[in-house]
DNA sequence: TAGCATTTGTGACAAATAGCACAAACTTTT
DNA sequence: AAAAGTTTGTGCTATTTGTCACAAATGCTA
């Protein structure tokens, strides 16, 4: 890491569109890519490019564009994605399957090791190679593996136990699919990924474009 | 529909918080709840609540706060949560089964009324009260049904041609998981989830804390 | 080499968003 | 009825984010 600078939330958010262009720019035996062509797909105009790029340092060159290698290299560094990340899904559900055996996750560092869930029926099963545990062995695993982030996928009646559980077992990192709001210690970083909050703003865009269809 | 101004994206993205903990103070019995009270537990000062619900009309009471019930019904209003909004899934793997039976969804006015796969083995089968279809049948569902949004979750390399036949079929929204970016036309409303770029924030997130616990 | 076309990085400006503070409205207490 | 305590809505200010424009750097052409 170069820069101590923290880097601004909505640039932070564009980073892994860059990247995603970048990687295919180089499957494309591309070398080199102007901030132009990097945005315009995404409808990113290429100064804002330019502006969340040069916070990572001076990547490009005038006149010529970016190293796609390079930056993309930069990108992972400053990301943090070739940093090892072990986790654990609690909830075997399908959702809990889905994520475990989602292909993105790996490829960005995200190391799966485990299924947890408190379904008999469920427990030692093998789901996308991963094995399912008793909810009892959770803080067993965590420790012995030193995981560091859990991922809820458990309906959100059981979304706080479960929570509880995984603070109590030392996990510093959270990432809720659960739609409802949970309490953790300020030193837990909580991530919420609510899809029913999701679908709420896509219904307002929905039923307002058809009120102006007059 | 009474105010005919747009509601600001960042205001738009808390509505959704807020309606959640009014149901919850519904729940509770209570008939009145105050800016600070619907927001303090996730972090939002009742200033910006207060500015929030602004938009939406003068909907408090200086001296008494917000009428649950009221601010609800607002809400479900001009999100357009009692739109009934029919929503076709098209991949029946974990990630298109866990969606179609997201409990969240309905309560929210969107019904998933059918799933679509290319695998011979999916097709037939009932997952969560709702049929799959061969992908050829797309068209006749979305059309009899007057569909309107489509769910994407089949794997990246297969996204763009799923997009490009509910586009061909009618579709007008398009909701989609797979990490990818997917050309539309301007005419089609296209939302992303991208699980794998929001890993990549939280990757940031993680190495950018353990570097500074120096 | 000179001239022209690209393209970056950034300073200056514009727009959007957040935060503050207080008058006005209402409730409760004395 | 008056005083004290809440709480809203909003004008004003501060901060953040986005856009523009251009000097400086580079490559290409003749």
């Amino acid at each position: 890491m170069v820069k101590g600078t923290d880097i601004p939330g909505p640039t932070l958010s564009r980073l892994p569109i860059y990247y995603r262009w970048l990687i295919r720019a180089i499957d494309e035996g591309k070398s080199v890519i102007s901030s132009r062509q990097l945005g315009s797909s995404s409808g990113i105009p290429a100064a804002q490019v330019r502006k969340d790029l040069s916070h990572l340092g001076e990547l490009g060159q005038a006149g010529v564009g970016y190293d796609t290698r390079k930056v993309a290299a930069v990108l992972r560094d400053v990301l943090g994605l070739e940093d090892e990340k072990q986790a654990v899904v609690v909830g075997a559900g399908n959702l809990g399957r889905a994520l475990a055996g989602y292909p993105g996750f790996e490829r960005y560092g995200l190391r799966i090791v485990a299924l947890f869930d408190n379904d008999p029926s469920k427990i030692g099963r093998i789901i996308a190679g991963k094995s399912v545990f008793c909810m009892d062995e959770l803080a067993g695993v965590v420790k012995r593996l030193r995981v560091e982030m859990g991922v809820v996928a458990v309906p959100a009646e059981q979304a706080q136990t479960v929570v509880d559980q995984m603070v109590e077992a030392g996990i510093t990192v959270i990432w809720n699919f659960a739609p409802t709001h949970l309490y953790v210690p300020s030193s837990v970083l909580l991530e919420n990924e609510d899809l029913a909050a999701r679908l709420a703003t896509i219904s307002y865009h929905m039923t307002r474009r058809k009120a102006q269809e007059f």
